[in-house]
DNA sequence: TATGAATGAGCTTTCATTCAT
DNA sequence: CATGAATGAAAGCTCATTCAT
């Protein structure tokens, strides 16, 4: 009957799904979630989940796809080239706590990312997923090497392990973020971001 | 079987449920963790389960209550009196490792424990999990609490940020024991305990 | 299907569908009903039934709701202003007698709504339920008040005992017409309600 | 291990287990009945219940018969062989309702038997039920038609429609003893009867 | 005999997916 | 393209029945 869509409303449609599927996933987790509420959520029928995504698969593995994409994107245009290595983990650190403060529906998200990554061990497009995340660990992997040739690093402890303890203090930063976290979500993300790296950085002995 | 059960024995097989439980949770998640595939886990009847938990959210929450109640027992069980701060965390850090390296199927409880959380907001038993959750991060709060007033914790970092990021360390740390972690399992739980707590102590800055 | 449905249409398919249950229900009774039978009578698939019905326990209260308000309104419509008290009962008992030869399927229904009325004590539809038994009985009983007010009915008998009296007569002659009754259904339900009439009117005792 | 148990010690066992279920199965049906509950009404085991009858089906089936013959032999020592056609529908009547106002757990037996009997219908224990209840009503029919030789009866009626007009009265009246009928139960049973067979021997028609 | 834990078939219910409109 | 009613496979849960003790 009609027009063929143009290829950019055809993005923004799926976008559109996406970002209700990120909001809806996030609570809920993947199975627990039922198509019908991010039909809703979007604002749109069941059925047309179906001309944009193959299945709930594809749906899940595209919004969170798309949410790394988006994540790496946004801490990438806060870097540049001049900044140095220290400079460059307390962006990434501050812009990423800024990102989910500004985004509070998707810190579920990560969880859900580490946790259900299982279910479909053999899709390429979860492997396309599990390279993003790893894309950007790698990134940090590579600041850190920067940081230890420049003598602003300590080299005696792995790199592996000095990215597991950046990583895990800004995702569990994060996790605070969301109702039921054990503290109150700060209210200025730039003093959070600034004791966190201290931590990092300085550690907390003392002398 | 007949003859009424001794309240051990009853004991015993609700632990054995709950173990076969919490391999599946922890590799499935909740919403997509099939009772079947529990109760096969267990190797007993499908029906078996009803008779020691009341529906598939009371084994769910029951199995995160004693898991966690499991850890706090033998994280406890690793420390005394004579311990000083750094060293409670050094052990509870080395014993979380150990643990987990220990019982590789669960590395993904933690994510199940923090992210579905939501679900059963109403639930007693949900509630009686979180409390011990809150329970263990709240002797950390001591702890460093404790570590500052002697003088051996630095005091110009909110004590909240310090347990976040030790906690934000281990949790990630642990995930990384899990089958598709970036990197591989240290062979020695040891050295990478050291490792972690040297990035805490102090810090990644060099001199 | 597709697109909206028009209540009406809709309404058409709750109707067929309680068609079906009332049948089988009034076959088997609510508790050894299975809905897949209730489906296939139907002519839908089993999940169909939960797009009209919230639950097994609605489908039923909503098909005896249905089956009671339809028989009053069928024996409403046979009755006007100018019939005298004992006119009215005879129509009745000879319109319900009509009812039920012409709907041999539901013989069954009137000892459900008898009988597993317990197991739903609190719902509102169930109420409602009721609420519609008693209003035919309180006509019932307005009819015979009226009766004796005109002097046409013998005022030393219980009201309540002559509603009880022509119900259960109804009732079981009703039951008669079922399949395992006892005496064979009868051809003509108007000499039928006639002679039962005559025993209600006139009693059985001689001179 | 032990002795064998006594034939009378055997019959009091399952009459205590019919007992129980009588009570159960009048409250909520065949099908809606689980057997743990007759189980526990009865104060014995589950399993136990298998020592004594073959199913359910069994467990149901013998206890409508026992019940159907106690209250076949409970009417039938009331009668003798003095009692005119009247005085004996008469007695039928009063010790049927006095029968279940002593025991009102009973009083939804009846919805049952009539209309779950469809489910077993070829078993010969089902055939020996109706067969039971046929007798009790062959039995009303010969005291009708000796009324009717006897010049006691109206001849212009059919001995079929009295049959079933006074077994309507009568389980309509006991029904109301139980909660949910539309009136309250009766304080005295015989002045009730009365009433009732008022209705039955005059009729409800002045002059 | 009596027990009650264990079983698994079968039922209720949910929900990803399809397709006629 | 969009819809949402319909589907039916699969999941949660119940309970009649069995059997080791």
């Amino acid at each position: 009957m009609g027009k063929e869509m143009d290829l950019n409303e055809r993005e923004l449609k799926r976008s559109n799904i996406m970002n209700a599927a990120l909001k809806i996933f996030s609570k809920k987790g993947y199975g627990t979630t039922a198509l019908d509420e991010v039909a809703q959520e979007a604002g749109i029928a069941k059925g047309t989940l179906y001309l944009y995504f193959r299945d709930k698969e594809d749906l899940f593995c595209s919004t969170l796809l798309n949410f790394v994409e988006n994540l790496a994107d946004y801490l990438k245009s806060h870097i540049n080239e001049k900044m140095g290595p220290l400079e460059i983990l307390e962006s990434i650190a501050f812009n990423e706590l800024n990102f989910f403060s500004q985004n509070k529906d998707c810190f579920g998200i990560f969880q859900t990312i580490l946790h259900e990554n299982l279910l479909f061990s053999h899709e390429k497009l979860f492997t396309l997923l599990l390279q993003k995340k790893r894309d950007l660990i790698n990134y940090e992997v590579q600041v850190v090497e920067k940081g230890k040739k420049e003598g602003l690093i300590r080299k005696d402890i792995d790199t592996e392990d000095i990215v597991i303890s950046f990583d895990g203090i800004l995702t569990n930063a994060i996790h605070q973020f969301g109702s039921m976290g054990v503290f109150t979500p700060p209210e200025d993300v730039l003093g959070k971001t600034h004791s966190m790296m201290k931590v990092l950085f300085n550690g907390i002995r003392t002398g």
